[in-house]
RNA sequence: UGACCCAUGGUGUAACGGUAGCACUCCGGUUUUUGGUAUCGUCAGUCAAGGUUCGAAUCCUUGUGGGUCAACCA
């Protein structure tokens, strides 16, 4: 058995090296750190992805932490949410935590800072902070209250705790250097008054900790040997670094922060503050819309967890920039789908076909093939009779040779049925076709064995039996923008390339009767169509199905 | 006029000083009762210039291009 080199990412390179140089691998520990401030995103599964793979790649814990450090945009709903994303995923974490669990000891920590003098409170508003901490390349310059007393500094934080200033007014800062290239070493404000309820610690506190003091102390409190984030915080590793010298213990275990470049995809946008206007302006129907790059819109896509994670596994992660295309991500639910789909037939955009020699009233069940990939997906039984709707473009009065549908005077096979010869048609006042007269080939029923049954005609197309056909709903997606990367244009909002028809609603479709009973979140193929599945919105007096991603059609590329 | 990070086909990634590989996309052939699937194949890449070396995508230098950093957000 030849064992398959597999090649690791830069992550798990770091990881091996630590535990070649003497890194415990029991002491191996990951963390998935999400702000409850919005819904996940694809971005975010592939950090999930990243996190409890490494997780059990080295069967070692994974804990859930939810940096829930600002009370003013951080909501249950969006925890409970959050969860569910991550159980859909298929990852189990170890411990469900909170950064608020460790406000006490944060604040602690703090007291011991000041002590140490390495805190101080400032009187300042932030706009006379902002001034004083100069730019990137000039130097900032010291708040006049940089050097008070140890004493003092006590005093005021333990006013500012107990909400006897006012929001606004004082803040601690770390006492590090306002001369630093790095501008989040300039005096970083570590705590700010905030009168406000958090859903988990209610008005427990007047003072809240910032993201930069909390997240590596947290990481250093649950013993996270990895704390693995995006690159955007590459700079923050130095403060990250700077606030675990000052409480660490060198017989417990320092965490290491890494960074990655964070999962873009073509056609959309990533970042919650842009999905959440989306939602708020109305552009789209709430955090779960189909045509949103959340786990929850891609859910009710009919997305699948496999999907999503081998997508994730095949983009692989790395430390540039990127936009992925979205066509992986639709490969890799096509790939899944495709053997696991069962088949059936719904008809989009109906026109009517008679079938002229089929006697009147008569009716017949057919069996058709559940699923070719799948030899134990079994068949079904299809009624057909004298009138059935096919779709419109699957018929032309005139062709060329290359359309292989049905046109006047020639032969194609509807699926699972019978050889039909287009005769006539009837039209309307307006030209438009709204019947189409035919005859069928009684001895070539799919299947019978029969001589005529295995005669070979270039094309086959999909139909339902007009009195045995369900009506439908299908919602039809595109893509949300026209433009590959919307948000990457600096004169440009990402709003200006919204595509106006990423949404079309077809309220008329046929679908089998083999539907009928079809459940929310039932997935299938229609054939020759694409991957649908059930909505939310579906009741059982009215189906509503989603169009997941539609078939590779070379015809349609051949005619643009 | 700063600091830090990044640079491999159209896209995403691999190669860790020793044959530039994989996947997606695109294009073409074969098969097919889905113009699907499967299968075979084509096109296509190391940002640039120097240097080190028997040998450089890989190490060094410089340049170029892109990104990040000046929230009491995370």
């Amino acid at each position: 058995m030849s064992e398959e080199k597999k090649s690791l990412n830069f992550i798990e390179q770091i990881i091996e090296e630590d535990l070649k140089t003497g890194l415990n691998p029991e002491k191996l520990r990951f963390r998935f750190p999400p702000e409850p401030n919005g819904y996940l995103h694809i971005g975010h599964a592939a950090s999930i992805c990243l996190n409890f793979g490494l997780g059990e790649e080295y069967n070692a814990p994974v804990n859930l932490r939810f940096d829930d450090t600002n009370p003013a945009k951080e909501e249950q709903e969006y925890v409970d949410a959050i969860k569910k994303d991550i159980q859909w995923l298929g990852f189990e974490w170890d411990q469900e935590l909170y950064s608020s669990d460790y406000f006490q000891q944060l604040y602690n920590w703090a007291i011991l800072l000041i002590k140490k003098g390495k805190a101080y409170v400032d009187d300042q508003t932030s706009a006379q902070i902002a001034e004083q901490k100069g730019t990137p390349t000039k130097d900032g310059e010291d708040s006049p209250y940089r050097n008070r007393s140890v004493e003092e500094n006590l005093e005021l934080f333990e006013k500012m705790k107990k909400g006897d200033f006012d929001e606004g007014s004082h803040v601690l800062r770390a006492k590090i250097s306002m001369k630093a290239t790095n501008m989040l070493m300039r005096d970083p404000i570590i705590y700010r008054v905030l009168k406000r309820s958090h859903h988990r610690t209610g008005s427990d506190w007047n003072i809240y900790p910032m993201y930069d003091w909390t997240h590596g102390e947290s990481d250093y409190i649950e013993q996270v040997s990895h704390s693995i984030c995006t690159l955007e915080f590459k700079h923050h590793r130095e403060l990250y670094d700077w606030f675990l010298d000052q409480v660490y213990d060198e017989n417990k275990l320092r965490p290491k922060q890494r960074e990655f470049a964070r999962r873009n995809l073509s056609y959309t946008v990533m970042s919650k503050r842009k999905l959440l206007q989306l939602v708020e302006e109305g552009i789209v129907n709430g955090w779960d819309d189909p045509r949103m790059p959340t786990i929850s819109g891609l859910r009710r896509r009919g997305y699948t967890p496999k999907a999503i994670r081998d997508f994730s596994e095949t983009a692989g992660i790395a430390k540039r920039d990127n936009v992925t295309d979205i066509a992986l991500l639709e490969f890799h639910i096509k790939n899944e789908l495709n053997k696991t789909a069962p088949r059936v037939m719904a008809v989009l955009n109906p026109v009517k076909l008679v079938i002229t020699n089929y006697p009147e009233g008569k009716e017949e069940i057919l069996i058709a093939e559940n699923n070719p990939e799948d030899e134990n997906a079994g068949t079904r039984e299809m009624p057909f009779s004298r009138e059935l709707y096919i779709e419109r473009e699957d018929f032309r009065e005139q062709a060329n040779k290359k359309f292989f549908r049905l046109k006047l005077d020639k032969e194609v096979r509807l699926k699972s049925a019978y050889i039909i010869k287009a005769n006539s048609v009837i039209k309307d006042e307006n030209g438009e076709i709204t019947e189409i007269h035919c005859t069928y080939d009684e001895d070539s029923r799919s299947g019978s064995g029969s001589e005529a049954s295995k005669r070979r005609v270039k094309g086959t197309i999909h139909w339902v039996s007009i009195p045995h056909a369900i009506p439908a709903e299908v919602r039809l997606y595109d893509r949300l923008f026209t433009d590959e990367a919307p948000d990457s244009h600096k004169d440009k909002d990402f709003k200006e390339f919204i595509n106006p028809d990423s949404l079309k609603i077809i309220d008329n479709a046929f679908v089998e009767p083999s539907l009928k009973p079809a459940k929310i979140g039932d997935q299938f193929q229609f054939q020759r169509l694409g991957y649908f599945n059930v909505d939310d919105d579906s009741t059982s007096d009215k189906l509503v199905f989603n169009r997941t991603v539609p078939l590779r059609d070379s015809w349609a590329k051949q005619n643009k």
